[in-house]
DNA sequence: CGCAAGCAATTACACGTGTAAACATAAATT
DNA sequence: AATTTATGTTTACACGTGTAATTGCTTGCG
């Protein structure tokens, strides 16, 4: 079962840094995002249920971890949104955000840059 | 609110090609998805409700068009998953894929006639 | 005119999700 | 030892979604 996004708050704490315990990730998140201790308590749960943390007994408390990699998970979505909307295909979905003027110099730069090595390492 | 997954294979249809019946529609989508008429109707009700689409009388049926661009929801999502996942930029996801091996020759080419395209616009 | 056929609208139902409240348990404090 | 405190576990509940079954309304047909 896929990781929803609640969820993927939470690991995306994790992913920044781990072990974490149920306090520590509330501390960082429940602020921004309006969340209480029960709440963080139940996307930790559900993401062990999915396997996609880790739980280690510390003490009286957890320490949890990721066991799905961000790079993973990265790439289920990424895929997906190309997929579904795209055909599969990356350079239509940067023709469209060039359309929609919504590559910044910097992106265009990256871009650039990132070709040229392409081609560099080609021989 | 936003549109489902379901919802979105059947704005396909009529992005494809509009007005048209929910019989079309079935007829378009149904076997490859293995739905009934009631999911159809189901599901373009729901886009009603949504103001996703827009319903004119035509005799017994109704002929549905869409009133939502294809152009907003692919940049709905694309936004979405950008600014979710690579900082709401366009170059991080492109390397991304690119990391990932997932840049074709032809995405690779497309990108480098964009980049040029840019260039020349420029001045 | 009464009924069948064709559509649409309403209702249904299980499951996931966001968001907790309530409950359980074990450790710390009085 | 009894009570408070710190954690985690279970249960809850409303809402969206996937997927229809059921009901309702027209309208052509016998």
């Amino acid at each position: 079962m896929a990781i929803s996004e609640a969820e993927a708050v939470v690991m995306d704490v994790l992913w920044r840094e781990a072990p974490r315990t149920a306090e520590e990730i509330l501390a960082e998140v429940g602020p921004a995002q309006g969340w209480q201790e029960g709440t963080v308590k139940s996307l930790l749960n559900r993401l062990l249920k999915k396997k996609a943390v880790h739980a280690e007994r510390d003490g009286r408390r957890y320490l949890y971890t990721p066991l799905l990699a961000r790079e993973q998970y990265v790439q289920q979505e990424s895929k997906g949104l190309l997929d579904r909307l795209f055909g599969g295909r990356v350079a239509p979905l940067v023709v469209h955000f060039s359309e929609q003027r919504k590559l910044s110099k910097k992106d265009i730069a990256e871009l650039r840059k990132l070709l040229k090595e392409l081609d560099d390492e080609q021989h």
